[in-house]
DNA sequence: TTTTTTGTTGAAAACGTTTGCCATTTTGGG
DNA sequence: CCCAAAATGGCAAACGTTTTCAACAAAAAA
């Protein structure tokens, strides 16, 4: 690859001024004679000169990179909150290095590593799990973590996310007073703290508030795909279960096809409602009730806060978890 | 931000070499003595040395990061290609930035410069148009390109699709020989010439093989949402229309759910095939018929093609244009 | 005028690598 | 053993910026 043909140097010669000099204008440091400053200007514009991000990177310290975790773009509920992040790091000039973990313990430890590598000024992490590993590598680091949408068992952590446990608590309560009493909890792994820890502590909190005594044949774990809840569809009917609160969208379009696809008519003999209110649960027939979360502001405020942590004026420790407010859209999942 | 605490330097002072050495080493240059590697090594890894990839970069000349343009992460079909790009990237160590053009000429013209500044050392486009002067900016920049799953009116980038007209030729020949007449031609922006020049140009092809005369009200161009084509639903019926060849799936869903909740039952009264064979062709009820594309595929050959370009064994020219198979499902959404 | 103050500029040292070139060592053939 | 060739390793110059510090000039104050 060739020289860069314009540099730095080469405006500062056919302007007449030193590097430094340059330098400032592209900065806007304010500390240039404007005439000085249109001198420079004009040149720049005449050869086309554009920085090079990388040695800037090298000379400042700093890439205005920032590094994006996600289990898989192709998840609606991390696209989402993948939107969010990019159009808040395009605003603050911000670009996006965006990876695949695949959920994968091995695969996220060698990204992070190659994002630290490159240098990047912070990263937004989602996910289900954090390995140790990764959690210390990125302490020592000393590199600004912002959590987005998700829940990983750290307290140090900056997150932004919604109250998992209470809103699946509602969603329990409001099938539960739909005279149900067989009510399901179809959800993904329980290795999953998101899963375990928020998502049915909510449900078996809004059992114990109806007085309902848990069963553990009503939890359903499944590996979180669309298929593997559309298997178990039959099953769930068979077992007299009448209603389900289900921990993921994928999840709930697996139910809510298996169930249909089986004869059983969603919501007069089997009601849903889903936890993440993406896509799925609209373009679905029957549509599908579900809590609403804020996804896109979930990202944008997990990059805001970032950009705060980056900026370093350490005012941000105070603001370091965020949650978000939560609702409820009634769909034809529900009566 | 504090200095890098351990260098490269660092590392040549404890293994008692020089800086030369331990970049032969970390590069896996072949050229050093067996001992000296290990020993090198042995130091690094108590050091917990990491190349910094910035000063990397500056001194190679190679970032290996490549840009990747796309119009909306959270569209499925161009995430899907996104999937595909990313694993063949991380396969060969390359990095992604990702940034949404939100399919907005001044926006993508921004996002290229900012990506060119970063000195990436490919980019990846998906899109609708490019802005001609962003290929000027593309060429002047002799930064490697290719074009994914997307049509753009240029023949000297690199391109990686299916035949989109023959695919629409064959897709409407399929719903004309069902015995309909009256087939339409549901599409997105028609400014755009994978609509315009392919895939229009397939359905009118398929029209004069089977001695129908093309009908300009039967072309029904909307903004190529979910809400466009679901308002559109009724009036189709309205008009006699018993079948659609439709653009793209968001828009496939949204006639069929529009057919469907105003009563009219698919494939009965209407049968539908639709383009992208993504998620919401097969999580609709009915499910929609469509072309299949292999997605991932395009992605990961694109992404294939961009590091041979990058490596400048120019042999690649000649395979410039990667036309891959498509097929097509037979779905509930036809007969 | 002379002295301060303020505002502009330039020189040069980082930043942490890679790499071309040269010097030195090792190896192996005779 | 000697010598040429091959293998190994060091030096120092890039790479293109930012940033510190000092110098200088102009303006303001004395």
């Amino acid at each position: 690859m060739e020289k860069q043909s314009v540099t730095i140097y080469t405006v500062a010669r056919e302007a007449r001024v030193s590097m430094a000099t340059v330098s400032r204008v592209v900065n806007g440091n304010p500390n240039v004679k404007p005439a000085t400053r249109q001198k420079v200007m004009d040149v720049i514009k005449r050869l086309n000169y554009r920085p090079n991000a990388v040695a800037r990177g090298l000379a400042s310290k700093k890439t205005t990179t920032v590094g994006v975790i996600i289990p898989r773009i192709t998840n609606p509920y991390f696209a989402d909150l993948a939107l969010g992040i990019d159009d808040i790091a395009s605003m603050y000039k911000y670009n996006i290095i965006l990876t695949n973990s695949d959920n994968d313990d091995d695969k996220v430890l060698k990204v992070v590593r190659n994002l630290l590598a490159k240098q990047v000024d912070g990263v937004i992490f989602m996910g289900y799990s954090m390995p140790d590993e990764l959690r210390d590598e990125l302490k020592s680091s000393n590199t600004p973590v912002v959590v987005a949408g998700s829940v990983i068992d750290d307290d140090e952590l900056a997150t932004v996310r919604i109250d998992y446990e209470n809103a699946a608590k509602e969603a329990t309560l409001k099938l539960l007073d739909n005279a149900k009493d067989h009510v399901a909890f179809v959800t993904g792994p329980l290795k999953y703290v998101i899963n375990s820890d928020d998502k049915l502590s909510g449900y078996k909190a809004a059992l114990a508030e109806r007085h309902v005594d848990f069963d553990d044949q009503l939890v359903v774990e499944t590996d979180g795909t669309y298929q593997s809840s559309y298997d178990q569809a039959k099953r769930l009917v068979e077992a007299g279960v009448k209603a389900a609160y289900v921990s993921n969208d994928n999840l709930a379009v697996g139910l809510l096809n298996g169930l249909t696809d089986n004869g059983v008519k969603v919501p007069d003999d089997f009601e849903i409602i889903s936890s993440n209110d993406t896509t799925y649960t609209k373009i679905s027939r029957p549509t599908i009730s579900s809590i609403t979360q804020p996804l896109y502001d979930i990202g944008a405020i997990a990059m805001r806060l970032l950009t705060k942590l980056m900026d370093g004026t350490d005012s941000a420790t105070d603001e370091k978890d965020v949650i978000l407010d939560h609702g409820f859209a009634q769909r034809q999942s529900t009566r």
